[in-house]
DNA sequence: TTTAACTGTTAGATTAGTCTAACTTTATTA
DNA sequence: TAATAAAGTTAGACTAATCTAACAGTTAAA
């Protein structure tokens, strides 16, 4: 049985390596800061994570994840997702309201509970900011896509996720009617103070990197982020 | 803000003194063997209860709640008794089951949540153990009932509510496919033992006393517990 | 290659909630 | 009412998760 406060080391840990493309393992120190916890901390549960086979990690080395700790890390996910979806769509909660929730129902463990709701909600692929939900097996499509930052002056897109990490950008989103499947485009990027300005149904508004690199985005055309021509 | 274990204080209290006819105190023994932790440590946690003012208290001396912690431990009735209905109602959860896991699920607080799944239920005034649910403000409709021990040989009652403290008496009966609102007939006790037999939908059933003592039943015709002379 | 800066560890303290063992107060009963 | 039993308290210890402060190891730069 895992602790509330281990599962939290797991569940940050999934969200570093697994859905950080190109990362495998971590330091102590950025650990610690996405935990909001000191590097003292980080240290001594290391060791007991290890214990329990749930991390690779030797003194002074980095961390990465087992096979078991990523499977327990991804289950944390799971009911986070979860959670989030039901809230938003059956609770009438908004965009930026469900994720400090979930954090707290995340941890109530029972896979029956948690399967119950995941067809209650008829297995939803994706949750309230578009992150794919992890199936009961901790198996997730890891998504095929950019930020909406990295398209060029007049390209489109489509918007296929949003990060859930900041209230002030989910609720300004939101403000500007901001959709998952909505169609950007990019009327003009200004290099000296990195502003962009976005046309989104008919408005144009003018953001920051803070709003382009938390957008999620595909070709609008063949639904792909790489390797696509259209 | 309470803790998980605060609390916890609290709703036994409220279960052992509001939901107990006539029972306004409680002594530390008795309040230990419901949490099942030691006296000692409810002495300490007395203390610290007594300190914010949710508990009337003092060395030696018996417990009550203050208005204030009454209205804290209703609340989290009441969420206990949502997350059942929830369980019960929309994930297929068994009359056995979804206590355990609303023991859990009571401790997420939030306004939002709570109301919202309030709304969600369309506002039951009853969880799936037939017990009622305090609404927003707290307030209760304290049961006119009687419980199945206390009635006589040939009498007939109906079942309204049974106690959800015991997996072992659930799960007898759900077996023999008792249900809120069933109709019971005391066919025989027998003093010697206390078995009581009792007939429902046609069916005999010899019972034990922790069987008649753990149902609420209120009269067949009057629907009244005291007072009634059907 | 030596030093400075950064990264990580250890030791010792703290807090909440629990325990046991010994003690004190209150209640009961002979 | 004195003795005994029951109820309740206190002191001291433990665990998990955290902290700070001091120390150790690693990396990068001059």
């Amino acid at each position: 049985m895992l602790s509330f406060t281990e599962e939290n080391y797991l569940k940050t840990l999934v969200q570093l390596t697994v859905f950080s493309e190109g990362v495998e393992e971590v330091g102590v120190n950025s650990l610690a800061k996405n935990l909001s916890v000191k590097p003292a901390t980080v240290s001594d549960m290391l060791r007991k994570l290890k214990e329990k086979s749930l991390v690779n990690y030797k003194k002074y080395g980095k961390i990465s994840l087992t096979e078991e700790g990523k499977l327990a890390g991804m289950m944390v996910v799971r009911r986070h997702r979860l959670w989030e979806t039901f809230l938003y769509q059956k609770l009438d909660f908004s965009w930026d309201e469900v994720h400090e929730l979930a954090e707290e129902l995340e941890h109530v463990y029972s896979s029956k509970l948690i399967n119950g709701l995941d067809k209650f909600l008829e297995f939803p692929a994706f949750d309230p900011h578009g992150d794919a939900i992890p199936n009961a097996k901790g198996e997730i499509a890891l998504p095929f896509r950019k930020t909406l930052s990295e398209i060029s002056i007049g390209e489109s897109c489509r918007i296929v996720a949003v990060k859930d990490n900041s209230t002030d950008f989910l609720q300004y989103a939101d403000k500007i009617g901001l959709k998952i499947q909505d169609v950007i485009t990019i009327v003009a990027k200004e290099d000296f103070d990195a502003l962009t300005t976005i046309l989104i149904r008919n408005e144009e508004f003018v953001v920051s990197p803070k709003f382009t690199e938390n957008i999620f985005v595909v070709c609008r055309l063949c639904g792909k982020a790489k390797g696509c021509s259209c």
